[in-house]
DNA sequence: CCATATTAACCAAACAGTTAAACAAAACAG
DNA sequence: CTGTTTTGTTTAACTGTTTGGTTAATATGG
């Protein structure tokens, strides 16, 4: 009756990364199997089918994430802080492993089709979050009326981007260095958010 | 010897469609042949096989895409205006079709090991072509000195994830509406990138 | 007729999912 | 303790189906 063998987290984090790497319908249950060091057929013993697994990472994914973003928030003393704060757990999080960031873009990608219930809770939850912070920011007056949503994706779409196109950009064009690591990354996001682009103040 | 019967357009913009909904490893070619309204062996006939299908695809997007940007570019007055075109010009390729939005992110989610060499070319060229933008603009004292590839991928970054996400999002939160068309869209984000998200000018 | 275009039918490989059997570790009886 | 049964764990081998790709036969226009 002992739970022994093969743990349940060595097999999601298999999943994640092939998942991450080649898609849900790229990815085979075999190559996990052999990424998790096991016979397929445990997989099917321990957690369930291919889809149950997908939607194991997705859920696993989409709380780390979150989680990150929370604490972020909570820890800030207010909305300017928060900001700031959300970019950097943004970048720190892509910047420790790509999966999330990947499986996201592959589910933007593809509408959400594919998405479980419990991902769409989670985005509605984070979209209700980055909303408060930025009403009350306008309340206290120290943020611009920002459309929410344009920011949110601003930040996510830029980190995640970035974070997966390092090597890509890199063979592009070798001479035009960029943001690689992770706080670069955020302090060249949030440079731009907090003074624009244009000189010379207010346009 | 001449052409007639099917053009190779139509099986391309097939193509395009199923691979940018399904993903290149999701896409079945029989459902290609299916939507091009004509038989699997057809495809082969014309084109080639599955990959040479998703190669001529992957090309012809890029083009597009490229293509409005520079137009939007060189048919601007000054480093100013053609940021704004860039973006107005990304956020109405997207509105008009998610096709290369949708297919873009997905190569950016695998790390770009599937993208054909010519894709990974058009990206070097947008890439240097933005930095010259901004290298122009700071020289001519108009733009601050801003991290080129992290304003591209935020540009990028915020149009495509924010015009595959609109469903999602209205389906995830039907409350807060945030941008929907590709003009609104352009707005919400030149008005970040102009003015920052902070009150009260510089920080 | 001849060249080009088009397809239905076919094939081999790959793949998700199953199963029966081997194996290991407790649980138990003497 | 020791032999035995029982319960839970792991896998090799198998199966049915799906899928990319081919081909031989058929249509169509010059």
């Amino acid at each position: 009756m002992g739970s022994a063998g093969v743990d349940e987290r060595t097999i999601l984090d298999a999943a994640a990364k092939v998942f991450a790497e080649k898609g849900y319908d790229g990815a085979r249950v075999d190559e996990i199997a052999a990424e998790a060091g096991m016979n397929k057929a445990m997989l099917y013993y321990r957690i369930g089918d291919k889809e149950e697994l997908y939607r194991r990472v997705v859920i696993q994914g989409q709380k780390t994430f979150t989680d990150s973003v929370d604490r972020a928030i909570s820890g800030s003393s207010g909305p300017e802080e928060g900001i700031a704060g959300i970019v950097r757990a943004i970048a720190a999080n892509a910047g420790e492993s790509r999966l999330v960031p990947s499986i996201i873009l592959r589910e933007i990608a593809g509408g959400g089709s594919t998405l479980p219930p419990e991902g769409m809770a989670g985005i509605g939850r984070l979209m209700g979050t980055v909303r408060s912070l930025v009403e009350k920011g306008v309340k206290q007056g120290v943020l611009r009326k920002v459309d929410p949503a344009a920011l949110q994706f601003m930040v996510m779409g830029a980190v995640f981007t970035l974070s997966l196109t390092a090597e890509m950009r890199q063979a592009a064009s070798p001479d035009a260095p960029g943001p690689l690591t992770a706080d670069e990354i955020a302090s060249s996001i949030h440079d731009i958010l907090s003074e624009g682009i244009y000189a010379g103040g207010e346009e």
